[in-house]
DNA sequence: ACCACAGTATGGTCTGACCACATTCCCCCA
DNA sequence: TGGGGGAATGTGGTCAGACCATACTGTGGT
């Protein structure tokens, strides 16, 4: 794993992806559009079918194409949009490699979900969807069930501050750490604490709390992922920062 | 038998991929470790070679990755750790499908470098490439050179935060953003203010003030791309209050 | 020692074939 | 006339085998 050469070759799935790539924005794609078939754009772009094939299977892992085999006009491969997927599979790799480790991946959730929660709180959007999964939440038995609404609750959030980005990112985080999720209800004994927490969540963003609604969710998650992290905090925190080590982390 | 499900049995390089994902989990292979070549691997996993490429696509795209074509040690497939070079194509090509906003890349990388420049403002990191990175920015001349450096300087305050998934996403975000930062500098008519900003970034995190840096950090942004979003109107949106408040506004 | 060249293992590319699938077409029969 | 059902078609999915470009490795000659 020395020093690379910056020398090289251009190879010919890349060279498709750059074509494609191009006519998206110069041919003003959107999402929905069609792409030639295969065959067709192999002959277009004078490359074997092989590497079209190459070049689709990069767009499908970056979430912009989508292949249907077939017949008709569902069949073929379409432009979409699914970041939140990409970086899924992104991190799921990245954390199983172990070069990510579960205290970043923890920060940045945590980083991204106050941002989003100050975010919905000072927009003042519409808390339908926060309130539905509320009380869906409240009337779950199973650990797995209470995951399930707990998280619809957190990604209502997310899709209230506006942001797709910072959405498909708190996704895709919280994928990655589903099966920790379930883990640290069982740890707290019960629903309870995680309960009152969701309420203050949602009150601070519904009154437009925007600080309210960040320091919430921060000891939501602190709650649910106990040792992670040392905050840049200031003041407002009692110094009992001495994180303990890493808990548990168990497979 | 018949428990093959729905709409979409998995296709050769899916399994390919599961597979050598299960090998990296179970047999504890590391980056820098070496993959079987596609010919062997096609053998073991009784599917073509073609497959066994499509997956090595997928893998390289996600950056885990890299393949080198020759002979000897350094050829082969390797895996590597590059979430940030597969972020930025993911980010590049969603912008170009105008799936995601300009102002919700800026939003994000907004966030993610307040954050970094408070925590790396706690953690009293080594600044040295900070305060380098400061220096050769005053030396330039041209805007592209005065880009690459303010490059560095950020990317420093990236690391020095200690979180390596925030600095894959912070250099992606801000890769994503190059073309409108040489932009940014001809539209102010000089790089006078953007130093008068560094300088005032790098002192906050030099004393340790999270607030502070967080503060700077957003008043540069704002200065490098104005018109973007509205931040929630709460004096403390990342749960650090001031330490000694905000003390200068920018001058 | 050194250099030149053949050997060889690697990924990169291409060709052409066949399969599985789903729609579309069209003929035959009721 | 209407409907049913098989054939035709077009799509991605897979495979086998060949050849190329590259870059190390070994060998033999100087």
């Amino acid at each position: 794993m020395s020093g690379w050469q910056p020398v090289r070759r251009t190879r010919a799935f890349e060279d498709v992806i750059a074509q494609i790539e191009r006519r998206i924005a110069g041919d003003g794609l959107r999402v929905g559009d069609r792409l030639p078939g295969e065959r067709q754009l192999a002959e277009q772009l004078r490359v074997s079918r092989s590497s079209v094939r190459e070049a689709m299977r990069v767009l499908e892992t970056l979430g912009v194409v989508s292949s249907q085999v077939g017949r008709g006009p569902d069949a073929g491969a379409f432009l979409i949009s699914r970041p939140a997927e990409a970086l899924s599979d992104l991190l799921r790799l990245h954390l199983g490699l172990s070069n990510l480790s579960l205290e970043e991946v923890v920060d940045a959730r945590l980083m991204i979900e106050k941002w989003s929660a100050a975010h919905a709180a000072a927009h003042g959007a519409d808390l339908s969807a926060l309130t539905a999964a509320l009380e869906r939440m409240e009337a779950t038995t199973t650990a797995e069930e209470f995951v399930e609404h707990d998280t619809a609750f957190h990604v209502a959030i997310a899709e209230a501050s506006g942001n797709r980005l910072t959405t498909a990112m708190m996704l895709s985080l919280r994928d990655s750490l589903r099966r920790y999720a379930v883990e640290a209800v069982g740890r707290l004994g019960g629903t309870a604490g995680l309960m009152d927490d969701h309420r203050r969540i949602h009150r601070a963003i519904a009154t437009g709390d925007a600080a309210g609604a960040s320091a919430a969710v921060e000891d939501h998650l602190r709650r649910a992922y106990p040792g992670i992290s040392r905050a840049p905090r200031a003041e407002d925190d009692e110094g009992l920062e001495g994180q303990q080590g890493r808990s548990d982390r168990v497979g």
